[in-house]
DNA sequence: ACAAAAGTGTTTGGATTACACCCATGG
DNA sequence: CCATGGGTGTAATCCAAACACTTTTGT
């Protein structure tokens, strides 16, 4: 059988940039790394690819090693692969960025990790090129989440217009005017208005929505257009 | 020194999705697998990550040594790690597309690979899953062309508008109203209009028209829009 | 003189924005 | 009864699309 005899063989890891809403502010989960080298210190939640999954694999099973969770949304941001990125060893890092429902989470946690949220304007040093992956993540996800309806994976099953608004409003940095948001996130025609009413954020109480998931999957690679002013992302 | 003792160790290649425009079609760029397994098969120009090298210089080099280009736009597309994509060993390949000016790379080819143009709806069944790599290239360019300014890279220093429409057309497989399509394009103030002329094309002769380099690189990432429904993309 | 491609302007409809008031409720 | 946040409509503007004729010149 062929093999590659004459060439370097090296460890292929994957990390996860896991974003969460909790209604308010958008959040990174970190853990405390447990092994050498850099143990103790903050970082991303990460793990070495096995002999026979493939890289999407070994981020899903990290991922829910971590927070129990499955079928979350996960995709491929980036292939980190400076050769000292890791001090102990050759070692390429697949980021994957994941997108979960910080309530589904909570209960779950796995404490041996001793993960924390962070809000995303207060994410402290980080080990490695970890910050430069979690500013690649932050990044992708505002281009993406221009055009696609992307954010709904950070919601609950039965959200708010005012709470969809405020997490654009998070991933953005910005304010939007509500008439015009409202308007748009309905045209859209991915959600269903529902009978009842969330009454912990205001007296009124504002109508719960869910989304139509075949609608949802249908558009997903439509272009929606959130964002007013879209140029100056990257 | 710590090491990460029990994990296990892979290697990294590099495969490049080299891109082409003949002033006519899109093509691409194939080798003849030149090493078992699958020898002399059509193939992706890759080669192995080396010890001491990132994989972005990794593809950089790869390229130079088919083409014998430097400083062309290379961009990373996906990391590629199914266990059983390369049978001979577990390999994962970082996959980059890379847009060159198919006129520059005359004269320098080296016959080593015996690589050739195709067509890029001629392309022939390729090894490992590089087809795949390539279906998603093609996907990648088609999305990105339609907001940001890239396809330039694909077009020699001088070239005239409707060579440009014409390389839009390829890409999209589909016809653009001209007005229209020169309105948009002089409006990104991106062009400098040439004195002289190419008769090659027309008895009247279009214009050339040159890059302003400046604003191209301030405006890479801005949202042009040259495309009118680039809904259906992916 | 005619064929072939370049170049150019206007009109129309739809979409996006800006903007302000009323509603429902809990305290 | 009033403070708080939810919900809605309209007018003005801008942008994109549709569309046709004139120009140049090689043959």
């Amino acid at each position: 059988m062929t093999r590659y005899t004459k060439q370097a063989r090296l460890l292929l890891a994957v990390d996860c940039i896991i974003f969460g809403f909790d209604g308010k502010e958008l959040k990174l989960l970190l853990i405390k790394r447990g092994m050498e080298p850099e143990k103790g210190k903050w970082s991303l939640m990460g793990g070495f690819v096995q002999h026979e999954e493939d890289s999407e694999s070994a981020a899903a099973r990290i991922l829910k090693q971590l927070t129990g969770l499955e079928g979350v949304y996960l995709e491929q941001l980036h292939l980190f692969s400076d050769p000292d990125r890791d001090p102990a060893e050759r070692t390429v890092s697949a980021a994957y960025f994941a997108l979960i429902n910080i309530h589904d989470y909570e209960n779950q946690l796995n404490e041996d990790y001793r993960a924390e949220w962070f809000p995303i304007h207060e994410i402290p040093r980080l080990i490695f090129d970890h910050s430069e992956m979690v500013q690649m993540a932050k990044a992708k996800l505002q281009y993406k989440a221009a055009f696609h309806p992307i954010l709904f994976e950070l919601l609950p099953g039965k959200f708010t217009i005012p709470e969809l608004q405020t997490l654009y409003e998070a991933i953005y940095d910005t304010t939007l005017d509500k008439r015009n948001f409202s308007r748009k996130v309905l045209s859209t025609g991915l959600l269903i208005k529902q009978k009842d009413k969330d009454k912990e954020n205001s007296k009124k109480g504002a109508f719960y929505f869910k989304l139509d998931k075949k609608r949802y999957t249908a558009k997903f690679h439509a272009f929606l257009n959130f964002i007013p002013n879209p140029d100056n992302l990257k």
